[in-house]
DNA sequence: GTCATATCGTTGAAAGCTCAACCATGGGTA
DNA sequence: TACCCATGGTTGAGCTTTCAACGATATGAC
């Protein structure tokens, strides 16, 4: 087995790692700047521009984990963090009391108004001071192709795995080597 | 002040977003599949791969860091775990006793080609089947462009801050507001 | 109503990364 | 030689992220 590997050329070979290089150095840059622009980690500034989006600037923490591509986990610890600091605030939600709602606080507001114009001038400088008219439109598609194609796989893969576990059916068929599941 | 900030147009918008969700959703699919196919985080797995194509199998820990783009530290750190594994040996340089060597062993070259496969596979699946033969070549002139603007800006910055704390010249030239040093 | 199941969010521990401090050696200059 | 500084690498502390386990509430079937 493993013969029929589809290797990549060096073309690919070569894109892949200039691709690998861009991304790194990108988000090292912004990571770098908005912790001395904004004293936070450019994740939790990613959270706190969703809050300031929302209306009331007051979202579900599952709802706001979901619009920053953070997982529940990781928001739970970071809404505490950013609550320390007094730029969020934790309500209990009224309408189901499972739920918990993350509001941006004024002082959040402050200081994410303060730091947006260094932010977004930071992305000028690596982004689009950078790129032609027609690389950015490029790169945009490019961009939404790669992120609607893993989304597909991350469904597929999601649905595969709850297939796996799933307790009301017969649990526990053996024989059934159905595609690639021993990767997963 | 700031006034003259220049802002992202809605396009630019949509174009930075869409990048940061690719960007997250990429690399978060092969942290995954690396982490499964080859029990260790992408970035280790970088690591191996640079030093698999050294000569001997064997590089400085300064040149391994800058080829991996991993800081001293983060190196430092990365091969006392990939040692332990029995992955990776050090041995310290002859030539230079400040040094340190990193040589690929036998087990860790066996578990990067066993991990090969899955690892080009997840590649391919994300970026390449997704994508046009035009857009791979358009990603690759657009990231080998921000890659190397970013590496101007870092020379640039890092040259700016080693000014700063230089202590043969004058140091503290007080009213000196040149340029943008303040947001640094 | 009661049960099973799914969803929401939190928590603690372990792993990785960053930052600043540190020791040791190298390379130049007086 | 003695001195000064630059370079190579390591270390420990603190922060962020992941992972698995958990308690609590909601939802649907019976």
């Amino acid at each position: 087995m493993d013969e029929g590997v589809r290797w990549l050329s060096q073309d690919e070979q070569r894109v892949w790692r200039r691709l690998l290089d861009a991304i790194s150095m990108l988000t090292e840059h912004i990571e770098r700047r908005t912790q001395q622009d904004a004293g936070m980690p450019a994740s939790y500034y990613e959270v706190l521009v969703v809050l300031s989006e929302a209306p009331d600037h007051t979202l579900r923490m599952s709802e706001l984990a979901s619009r920053s591509r953070f997982s529940r986990s990781r928001l739970s610890h970071a809404v505490t963090k950013l609550e320390a600091k007094g730029w969020v605030l934790r309500t209990s939600c009224p309408t189901d009391k499972r739920g918990a709602l993350a509001t941006l606080s004024d002082e959040g507001m402050t200081v994410l108004r303060a730091a947006a114009p260094h932010h977004v001038e930071a992305v000028r400088e690596a982004v689009f001071d950078a790129l032609s008219e027609e690389q950015v439109r490029k790169l945009g598609e490019i961009a939404g192709t790669i992120a609607d194609g893993l989304a597909d796989t991350c469904a597929a893969a999601e649905a595969e795995a709850a297939e796996g576990d799933e307790p009301g059916e017969q649990a526990e068929r053996a024989g059934d080597e159905r595609g690639h599941s021993a990767r997963r």
